[in-house]
DNA sequence: AAGCCTACTTACAATATTGTCAATATGGCA
DNA sequence: TGCCATATTGACAATATTGTAAGTAGGCTT
């Protein structure tokens, strides 16, 4: 009768996995609020000690579960980016593909969740992007145009930041603006928005001569300007 | 000695405006997690259960918060689209700056604090929004030129997505991107969003022979799929 | 097979936080 | 001036949740 095992005992790894993983799935269904450490350790049938044990405290979950969703972004990104390779056409979908699956939303949470601090890890994970994604783009530019690096830094930003933005409000926005609902529609508005951006990036790829830095006519199709603001301050 | 009032009897109008406003003021500081009704009544001087009894429960405080939030924001979007009136290109930056002030933050720690039910109020007023944007946008049109209302809701939820990830991961990205902090920082994304955004409404303005819907040539200028893509399902 | 390391458990502690309830006093109003 | 509605209070209840401590047992090494 008593054939069940009073004990399973993980390694040390496996039980860091398993409870990141459980609390990954209890925070993606109750969000951020739902990473309690009874209902994680109950969904895998362990006591909440346990969590404590491998991770010191809550907080130490939370932070946890932070650098592996930013690793998991690297991840995808860089293969993202690889994968497109010279084809700078797809570069855009691939990084919207990066983003899905729950995982830019999971990050916005726990950027809310957290009490914000400690964010070497995730500040190396942004370098590292930063720096590849700038590279892609020198490699692929045509000779003699030159790619500023606040240009790469502010697309990463606003693409980041747009990603983010629609992960979280998504499903809200979209059912109060009365658009449909649904993947669908997320995609459908992410190639919109890689429209949006291709645009940008041709008119950077197209070398300008230095001197024909002035005003765009409004009339006719606005190709100056195509640099991103310089920050001042 | 005892000249000090015992109790301030507020009426309860200004008892809901007060304990409102010290709620956001703790939200601006702490986050979404610092509305605590023992500390929001410890700021006004209060005990806790008046919050109690003017709002019913800790939920009802953070609804109302959230309501209060969206008419500000209506109202300054209103007073932003007005102000603007028929110049274009000055309706972007008047949007944004409806924005300012910790508005969408505000608005979007809420989203996250909320459990999510009795969105009735902000239905309202994002269909109000939407209908104001809409009317204004078949003002401005040229004759001739139709505008359709999911292109509208659109670029409603486009606006409103980036603004709140701007608002929300603003700072952290800035600084992870290496891009300069601060407000000069912020406006200057906003132009180049605003630029990137005008291209766009300036693409729709143009009026299309309706027979020339068929699929853009990738090679050249992506003249054609100007209009966003149709949402199916 | 013995022993050790440590993953794991049970029980408990500590605390924080929302919410209830009866009593009180305050300002308007008759 | 006296009454009344209700804003406000203090004390208490209920519960949830993180964290601690000491002991137990599983599996790997020797």
């Amino acid at each position: 009768m008593a054939s069940v095992p009073k004990r399973i005992r993980r390694t040390a790894e496996d039980a860091r996995r398993q409870i990141l993983d459980a609390a990954e799935a209890r925070m993606a269904q109750t969000g951020p609020a739902g990473i309690r450490l009874q209902d994680v350790a109950a969904d895998l049938g362990i006591s909440h000690p346990v969590i404590l044990h491998h991770f010191g405290s809550r907080e130490g979950l939370i932070r946890a579960l932070t650098n592996r969703a930013m690793v998991e972004l690297k991840d995808k990104l860089m293969l993202a980016l690889h994968a497109a390779e010279v084809k700078t056409e797809n570069i855009l979908g691939e990084v919207f593909n990066a983003f899905r699956g729950g995982l830019a939303q999971r990050l916005a949470w726990l950027a809310v969740a957290g009490t914000g601090e400690d964010h070497a890890q995730q500040d190396m994970v942004t370098l590292e992007i930063v720096r590849t994604v700038h590279e892609m783009r020198m490699t692929v530019a045509p000779p003699g145009v030159a790619i500023d690096e606040k240009d790469t830094k502010s697309i990463v930003y606003l693409v980041t930041a747009t990603a983010f933005g629609d992960a979280i409000f998504g499903a809200q926005l979209r059912k109060r603006a009365g658009l449909p609902e649904g993947a669908a529609a997320s995609s459908a508005f992410q190639l919109w928005f890689a429209e949006l951006l291709r645009r940008h990036l041709d008119e950077i790829a197209r070398p300008v001569p230095p001197s024909a830095a002035g005003e765009p006519s409004p009339t006719t199709t606005p190709r100056a300007k195509s640099r991103l603001p310089e920050n001042s301050a």
